[in-house]
DNA sequence: ACAAATTTTTAGATTTGACTAAAATTTTTT
DNA sequence: AAAAAATTTTAGTCAAATCTAAAAATTTGT
């Protein structure tokens, strides 16, 4: 697969949620940024390699194999996030472009050890799942913290009071958009969490963490 | 650059044995996988760049600046090398081919972040040495581990005896091909070694270290 | 030194992925 | 249900990097 073929079958895999809904020439284009003839071109190729299913002026939707490309496209793409941010300390919202790159690199040893020397995560620095070997992976839901299960982790994803004091608060206890945070433990009487945070313990209040947004996998 | 231009950029600087030496036409085409003819348009674009010095029939070098350009490769290069069999335990014979695609990924901070992860390694797991940012390096040279001074440290390169009893000692010990070996202490008595390997401290005869080769720096 | 062999370059064709302009099809509006 | 609008495809070019075949320059052998 080219590396070209590779960004349109994912782009497909993206605009179609992830599987059945066909994707439109127009839309492919836009996100390409390339024109819609070109589109079509490339689109003939793919179906002719059973890519993609595909009849004139209907629409693509991706093939069973397609899917499968796609997937392990994805898993390359958020594995590599976690590295950048868990090992090379990028921080969540520089490690898009780096990323895809490295997700064109070819090596299934290459992914398979990098998987291992990340710990098999589930869930890159931006709360979306990351695609087992086979493909299979879990939902992920938005939570606000508070709402969280005992036992469960997420990360986080975005606050909902956006007050300087409360962003300060965050800052101080070195909370940041896509960091991990295990709920270890919630107290029954005031509702305060016992959280695992960068393998620091810490214990917030529940108004502090009915204002911050996880994202949970299951 | 495209990702043709570095590997002509690359390979002339394999060639010309790091700097001066003028390359043919024939030994780029062989090099590339490719004809001649396709090097003589290459280059000619090369030329246009400023990234090689260039008369018709003469051969080529590098500029300057495509010294320059070829040292951040090989920089580049010889890092993900050593990320591979540090972090992800590859081999050292395995390594090259991943880390040829790696060398072609966009991203100063990457790679800035990458050396410090590593510990700013000074040379790969083949024993040569890494260039720094700014494009310097050091010499480095074999020598038989009894040769090596103590507080130096060196990548294992090769064996003087390769009886089956010493590979079998060796296997035993964990000494492998690509292993960083530093020399803690020198027994005077009898020249037996103290080594430090992959953080453990072991004691070697001279026997053992008169038949193994180290790649060592300056 | 000059003919033969080798190396290198040029000329023209091919492939991949993109482009423009125009034609075909589908969708929307009236 | 036609006309208008939007979308999609086709046809014909283009640039990058390669190829083959043939020409030009250099090197080698005697």
């Amino acid at each position: 697969m080219t590396l070209s073929e590779e960004d349109y079958i994912k782009i497909i895999y993206h605009l179609g949620k992830g599987e059945q809904g066909t994707v439109s020439t127009n839309a492919i284009a836009e996100k390409m940024e390339t024109k819609p003839s070109s589109v079509s071109d490339m689109i003939k190729k793919l179906s002719e390699k059973g890519l993609v299913n595909y009849k004139k002026y209907q629409g693509v939707t991706l093939s069973e194999y397609g899917l499968k490309v796609a997937l392990s496209i994805v898993r390359k793409h958020r594995l590599w996030e976690v590295f950048l941010v868990e090992k090379l300390e990028f921080s969540w919202d520089e490690v898009h472009e780096v990323a895809e790159q490295l997700e064109h690199i070819k090596s299934e040893k290459l992914i398979d050890m990098l998987d291992k020397h990340l710990g098999f995560p589930q869930i890159d620095p931006h709360g979306d799942p990351i695609p087992s070997k086979s493909g299979e992976f879990k939902k992920s839901i938005k939570r606000l913290l508070n709402e969280v299960p005992i036992g469960k982790e997420g990360i986080c994803i975005g606050v909902k009071d956006s007050s300087p004091p409360f962003l300060k608060f965050l800052d101080k206890n070195k909370i940041a958009l896509g960091d991990s945070i295990f709920v270890v433990d919630k107290e029954e009487f005031d509702g305060s969490l016992h959280i695992k945070i960068r393998d620091i313990d810490i214990r917030i209040s529940d108004q502090i963490a009915s204002n911050l947004y996880l994202r949970i996998i299951e």
